[in-house]
DNA sequence: CTTTATAATGAAAACGATTACACGTTTCTG
DNA sequence: CAGAAACGTGTAATCGTTTTCATTATAAAG
């Protein structure tokens, strides 16, 4: 069904049609012509035929690197929220298991045309730089601080400094550290340094800190705090870069006969729900990820607004790319 | 950059530009021109236009209840994998709050003209199946058996009830069951009934047996089970519609000095990562999300290249709707 | 009953690509 | 060397819309 099958049937031109479904002036007769021709036929415009001739697409890409975690889901549902009040729709990219698919998404997206972009960053190399520089769409990184473009991110370092001080405050001595991968600036880096910084500023020795690199689940937290409480059989603190790993943890020390936090206190980053179900519950700082979402996603129609209106702006006073920090707040419970 | 403009510059038609990157006949000499030009201003065809005129879209739509779900997140990844080898993107469409979300994705998405679309459904009103039998595109649904539509779905029935089974087997005498809105006809309405129909094999009283209806939270398995402790102090066994739930009332269960599973035991359903890390760790029946997902994806493939190729199909031989029932494998751990 | 203003209308040109078609070269064949 | 076959190439039509513009019909004003 086409905008001229509809117009043959109801006797007039496909303008009329167009006019009829966008508002434009048209006698009551048509009106009531075409309305009926529509309802018969089921016609509906082909909205990519609309872009196409307006230029105005309802679409965002937004790149995620993992689907199944509560912190990206929440992060994903800020950013759908936001959206679809302006009427935009959500094309998903998530990057599981294979750091290029993450350029991948970035170029299909941009020959896709869609309006704009939320990349979720973890790792950022210098191609990876090149490219998002590059970027012919408006687009915003959440979860880190990408110097030179709009970003929305969280103060991963202050946020585990803290959650450490804490821990050390309530009299650990002995801490060790289970992290991702440093190649994650943030969740990976950040909160490493943000932990060794605690140390430092209580006088503890940072640098001999034992740590483990753990992957996003339980079972690798497990495993790590195991060997761990192997080698260092006195520990009394777990810093863990997320609360799945934290979760895995507080199974391998119950296992191992630890009273927490009588015996080692431990302590997890993110607010996840199981924090509040498990024994004892966890003692975590929470990041505002849904908030995350939904600042990156009003970020980015801004931008779409200024591309779209470029007329005006013309001499470059948008060069000012904003980037907004969030805060984050520790939530004590028993485990520490 | 249009493909106009690059074929200026490389002083050859679009066409040739257009052969170049579609591989049709030409010379070596304008290759060369071709390639430094598109280089040189970066250009990237526009996928919209080429999809309108080829009429090959490679984006399929994805309407899901919630995003904040493992359950959920797994049909996705199944989806998304299996689309992504083949070159599809997904978009996404989730309805959480909002009933006639689904009904207005489903609306956009036609007019969007993907591929295709996966419906992971829930509730199923007479409206909507109106709505999703008049669909104009290829469309599997998830979750529910929907008669004369493909779908892959679980046997949820069978699952729980087997489960519940095993569960009397082991002694409990005094079942309680938590379950979500009887609406949902598949983690509702099916779960329920399976556990009644174990009960009723036992020799139990099924329409007397102790329920509440909580929503997908821990929060309100908690809420449920508290309530449900109060008005059946000797209760010795539950069923849980999901096993967020029943870590909410394993929860509440603990906090009144019950004893899991000496004095109560309990299952869920879904195979949850938490399960593993509670104490005591979860029963659960796994139903194969991802699979789902991959199959219903699969199926959806299908079904585009019939319709792409519809010239010599013609009369319907195709109108054996295939729909997928997948298994499910009873988990069995400490909490029962 | 003209004249002028206003509203409604359709034809046709875009949007950015692909591709059928015809044309001009070159190469092969007899 | 003529004719056929093969190849390379550009022009123009097309996909399904919106929108400009010129036109016509209608109403208001003189």
């Amino acid at each position: 069904m086409t905008i001229k099958e509809v117009a043959r049937l109801a006797g007039v031109s496909p303008a009329a049609v167009s006019r009829y479904l966008n508002g434009g002036p048209l006698s009551k007769d048509k009106k009531e012509r075409v309305a009926r021709a529509i309802e018969e036929t089921g016609y509906r415009p082909n909205l990519m035929a609309k872009t196409m001739r307006t230029g105005k697409v309802r679409q965002v890409g937004v790149i995620v690197p993992r689907i199944m975690s509560e912190s990206v889901n929440s992060l994903m549902d800020g950013i759908a929220e936001e959206l679809l009040e302006k009427g935009y729709m959500t094309v998903l990219g998530y990057t599981d298991r294979s750091k290029d698919r993450e350029l991948q998404y970035l170029d299909i997206m941009q020959s896709s045309r869609v309006a704009g972009i939320v990349l979720m960053a973890t790792t950022l190399s210098e191609i990876k730089k090149v490219s998002l520089e590059s970027c012919t769409l408006p687009l915003v990184i959440t979860g880190q601080n990408f110097e030179g473009m709009p970003c929305v991110y969280h103060d991963d370092f202050n946020a585990v400094r803290e959650l450490t001080e804490l821990m050390i405050q309530k009299g650990a001595k002995r801490i060790v550290y289970i992290g991702v991968l440093e190649e994650d600036k943030a969740a990976g880096l950040a909160r490493h340094e943000g932990c060794r910084e605690a140390l430092r500023r209580a006088g503890f020795d940072a640098d001999g800190m034992p740590m483990r690199i753990a992957d996003f689940e339980a079972q690798s937290g497990y495993q790590a705090m195991t060997e761990l409480l192997e080698e260092n059989p006195d520990l009394d603190g777990v810093i863990c870069a997320t609360d799945i790993i934290a979760h895995g943890a507080m199974k391998a020390l119950k296992e191992r006969g630890k009273r927490i936090p009588e015996d080692v206190m431990i302590a997890g980053v993110g607010d996840n729900w199981a924090d509040l179900i498990s024994t004892p519950t966890l003692t975590t700082v929470k990041l505002h990820q849904r908030r995350c979402g939904a600042e990156a996603a009003r970020l980015l129609l801004e931008l779409i607004g200024e591309t779209e209106g470029e007329a005006e702006a013309e001499a470059g006073e948008s060069a000012g790319h904003k980037s907004i920090k969030l805060g984050y707040r520790i939530i004590e419970r028993e485990s520490l």
